[in-house]
DNA sequence: CCTGGCTGCTGAACCGGATAAGTGGATAGA
DNA sequence: TCTATCCACTTATCCGGTTCAGCAGCCAGG
């Protein structure tokens, strides 16, 4: 089957080819009876548009980028990327725009795609996550002008839109919940330390801790995966100073600290209370339930997609803080137990 | 930054855009030394080739599509899809392939992104997921002649490579150890009921119930949500015949599921077992731990990945039957208590 | 010395649209 | 009646590559 081309229209209506183009796309040019003959034409011999030859002459691609840098395989239980990813789909399919996705190993790597892509024209636009404390990735794609939002925790960058939540705050109504509830010994098992956000946090909990004589504030870093969630939980809860709460930065590591705990012989929450950040499914489902930060992770993605959208429209876009994730008391976090 | 040309590497070089376009492409007809000096030029300037000028003369776009029928926000909590992705992605990232995914409403905007995608050369290949009873979207994709993999649970359908695994051999495991363990009134909590595997699911569990007399053999038809797996469990919890043991088609539906027994105040497995079909970290959390049919699912959605890529390539490639799943057995099935 | 073949390159057509510039005819205004 | 304007097109060019035909220049063989 010869795909069929606006030529082959152009011969059929008995017109030429800028005639059809200018029939086709609404343009001024063409009397309206020649505009129906043509569209009829182009409906009945099933013509589409060829997108690499209106890319050539400059047209968008209605297609948007996301570079994922992580094992493949671990992204189908990483649910803050599926939720993100399904509510960035959910504003794009509305718009008939698609979602191209690229795993990749390393930072070079990706930023060896951005150059591609751009190159290529293959995308109108980009979605950078995971954003790094000092991150080349930014200056990259400021000098290749490819249109760009930030989803991640920070005001401004560079130029950047960003769409981002708070992550001190939630961090400090956590620390005041435990502490209300008689929390004198609070730990957290924080994310990737040169995560911007991660740095956020880390700094936010040290300070609500000193503010409150909650001592020591430690941060157990780890790479976000449950098995560095599960090592640091069994590290903390077999330390001569046990934590009375826990604080995880994902809801996999709480999860994960949560099968620690019971295979240790300790109660949730009767020995220790454990607070998950982001609030998916698993949450809700595991005994006792988490307590947890929760956020609408589709709805924030699917902002940070929309003004993705108007700086590819080429609006002038402000970014927007999204709202703050805050605290679900559930199962796992009660008073603690009083110490022999 | 105006994105460089082949013209602006000839112009350098000396030579014509022809020479250039051998030269970069490894193509006879330049020799080494002007080869050498092209590709220093191209690689000094920032040169990258555009995708759009060269699929316009025939090549490929290095992209493969799948179109997702389903609303964008339940992407984020369906395990089966998202670690199929991964899987995709991990085989396709590794040879610089791109993923496209569009999420639709129905079937007929799935099929006229296929056509879209075909006219735009948008995409190389598709991958298609859960085919229906009698699928329109089969002869739409072969009159288009679109390379196309098929993922899901059938031998061969007319002309199009699939990657399958047998639905039936699960049921039948599942239902002989349960009957073992002495269950004799076994319920399924099926997916859609105009799915191909569902169908052949249903038809293996009544005739394996058939032969070992465990009667009747209900299936309750649900859209696969973990909503409608609460309200089915609900229906056969609250049934004067109550079933002493559900088998569900998915992991999400048996989460519900165990969440609705504890609300009816039955114990699992002591007043009913529960198999979940297809085996995330899901079940694997709850408490009790699910018994599972379980298997690799980014492994099958590697080999999806890999059947496409090859029919890309033009080879002549078989269906592959993938590795049926296995009864994973965990805490959540027991023989029956003695009825009173 | 002429012919034939090979090497290394050039020039131009081509892919399928978008679009600026040009054209012929109808119409309106002076 | 002559010009100006507008309409509805056509023609030609461009986008950035790929590819094919052609063509010098060189070398080998007869």
């Amino acid at each position: 089957m010869k795909r069929p081309t606006i030529a082959d229209i152009a011969q059929r209506a008995g017109v030429s080819k800028g005639a059809v183009s200018y029939a086709l796309n609404g343009q001024p040019g063409v009397s309206e009876s020649t505009r129906r003959r043509v569209l009829a034409i182009a409906k009945e011999i099933g013509w589409n548009p060829n997108g690499a030859a209106r890319a050539l002459s400059g047209a968008p691609s209605d297609t948007i980028g996301m570079v994922l840098r992580r094992p493949a395989r671990i992204l189908g239980v990483e649910p803050f990327f599926m939720e993100l990813i399904s509510g960035v789909e959910a504003e794009l399919s509305a718009r008939s725009y698609a979602l191209t996705l690229q795993v990749v190993a390393d930072q070079a790597a990706e930023i060896e795609v951005y150059r591609r892509w751009w190159g290529e024209r293959r995308v109108d636009g980009v979605l950078v996550c995971d954003l790094r404390v000092d991150d080349p990735r930014i200056t990259a794609l400021a000098d290749l002008s490819l249109p760009t939002v930030v989803v991640g925790s920070l005001g401004e960058v560079a130029g950047l839109v960003s769409v981002w939540s708070d992550d001190a705050a939630p961090v400090v109504e956590a620390v005041e919940y435990l502490n209300a509830l008689g929390h004198r010994h609070i730990a957290r098992v924080g994310g990737l330390p040169d995560l911007r956000h991660t740095a956020v946090r880390t700094e936010a909990f040290e300070e609500v801790c000193r503010r409150l004589n909650v001592e020591p504030a430690l941060t157990i870093p780890t790479d976000y995966t449950g098995e560095d969630g599960a090592r640091a939980t069994r590290r903390l809860l077999s330390s001569p100073r046990r934590p009375t709460a826990i604080l995880y930065d994902n809801d996999v590591m709480a999860v994960a600290g949560l099968a620690v705990a019971h295979e240790m012989g300790f109660s949730v929450p009767g020995d220790v209370s454990l607070v998950a950040w982001d609030d998916s499914v698993l949450c809700q489902l595991v005994h006792p339930p988490l307590t947890a930060m929760s956020r609408d992770i589709p709805a924030y993605g699917g902002h940070a997609a929309r003004r993705l959208l108007d700086v590819i429209a080429g609006g002038s876009v402000a970014s927007l803080q999204d709202v703050a994730a805050h605290l679900i008391p559930r199962g796992s976090t009660a008073a603690p137990a009083p110490r022999a």
